[in-house]
DNA sequence: ACTATGATTTAGGCTGACCTAAATCTGTAG
DNA sequence: CTACAGATTTAGGTCAGCCTAAATCATAGT
């Protein structure tokens, strides 16, 4: 009767719809095999709450092929996209916790919070635009900017590039990104690369510190999203 | 395999858990018809259930009886309880939420948040011990008040009483408290009384404001409850 | 053009939590 | 002491979401 989450959706369906979201922006159709990963559920159980789901018109499926979100689905799963970042932002802004810890808290609480509450916290924070993870926040109606980077690992040598996102699912990945002073924000310059996908060493401009170099490996340089800084003009 | 609560039990089971734990409070042995009652669900439903709940050791039941509370089962129990009241407290003193709408969300966040994020929040608040509507909230380790109050219905005529607390779940009428200037830890005086279960006439102490009555109907005064005002000495 | 491999779906089952209808118990009133 | 009313439990069914095992499809490599 009371259903568990707040939008009449399911928390399974939910958690289905974002899902499937994330991996459509990742690469076209979300395949079934993809989804079982993400959502650790063995496939056959990905078949059947895809039928239901496109019973529901949330999304079409081609059989064999993979799943598409329609326009209700997309919006439903920008909603918890929103809820998500939003919690995740007021956690560490408001009660004191680590970027790297939000994440689970988020997971949970995205399926429980209402409208309400959630535009009570955007506000809270003043409204803003990212979450500690540099990910853009979607609009109340749905509306996300799909931000312009490349990997840090393509970052070219000699080239001064701002870190601007990384995936919020790895706590360990995080701390890690801590113990390095690398944020969303900060500045850093490439000074060298390793031929074969080697490592990557960057000088971080931290504030009023040395500037110690760092070395990254190739595999975690793929997953920081960077932007080239503006050439300083004069 | 990832629960939908942080308790390890079902948000199913922490609702028939804090529902028996309430009903006891209020007399004795819950009830079966009660415990469907206050969970809109039909008694057989509350049979299966409870038969599951005491298999898991968390009460006992004399079949046709009652049910009640094992040790374990209360501290799950009130676990609940305290998550409940820190979320209405701080949703209240945060978030700018007003005491007639917090009960709703705080009834479906308290099977989502973590301990953690709970205690964070009773930090933040400076670890309350009463939530909005006066109730006492439990410690950590299952400790609570229980506070000696009497019903406004049986404050004497002349008295000064303090109201203390009133049930969270009914809106409507804490607005109409609110209408009445009647908040948790409010002085007033009982002017009158009509018999035959009338109506109560009181005087609300408004600091800087007319003093102007109010007149309450007995069904309502009977929830409110009150402790006698110390005399005054001199 | 065919076949093997891997992805996907179908078939068939389970569990928690709910329901209605029917049977059974309890306590009270005569 | 019995019978009945009301409460409770048992019986039997549904639904969402998950599972494993078996069947089916798509495609890449010969």
């Amino acid at each position: 009767m009371v259903p568990t989450a707040t939008s009449g959706f399911s928390r399974s369906t939910e958690d289905y719809l974002k899902t499937i979201y994330e991996l459509e922006l990742a690469g076209g159709a979300a395949q079934t095999s993809a989804i079982a990963e993400a959502l650790e559920v063995a496939p056959p159980s990905v078949s059947g709450m895809v039928k239901r789901l496109s019973e529901s018109g949330l999304l079409e499926h081609a059989p064999y092929r993979g799943v598409q979100l329609t326009l209700s689905g997309k919006r439903a799963a920008l909603r918890i996209v929103r809820r998500h970042r939003i919690l995740e932002t007021y956690l560490t802004s408001k009660l004191g916790y680590d970027w790297d810890s939000v994440h689970g808290e988020a997971e949970r609480l995205e399926h429980a919070v209402s409208d309400g509450l959630i535009e009570r916290m955007a506000m809270a924070l003043g409204n803003p635009l990212y979450d500690p993870h540099g990910a853009p926040i979607p609009s109340k109606d749905g509306d996300v900017e799909t931000p312009e980077t490349i990997a840090l690992a393509d970052v070219s040598v000699g080239a001064v590039a701002e870190f601007r996102m990384v995936e919020d699912r790895d706590p360990e990945l995080l701390r890690y990104l801590t113990s390095l002073g690398l944020k969303p924000g900060v500045l850093f310059e490439v000074v060298g690369r390793q031929p074969f996908r080697g490592p990557i060493t960057i000088r971080v401009q931290a504030p009023a510190k040395r500037e110690a170099e760092k070395v990254i490996g190739n595999e975690l340089a793929q997953a920081l999203r960077c932007v080239l800084a503006e050439e300083e003009v004069g």
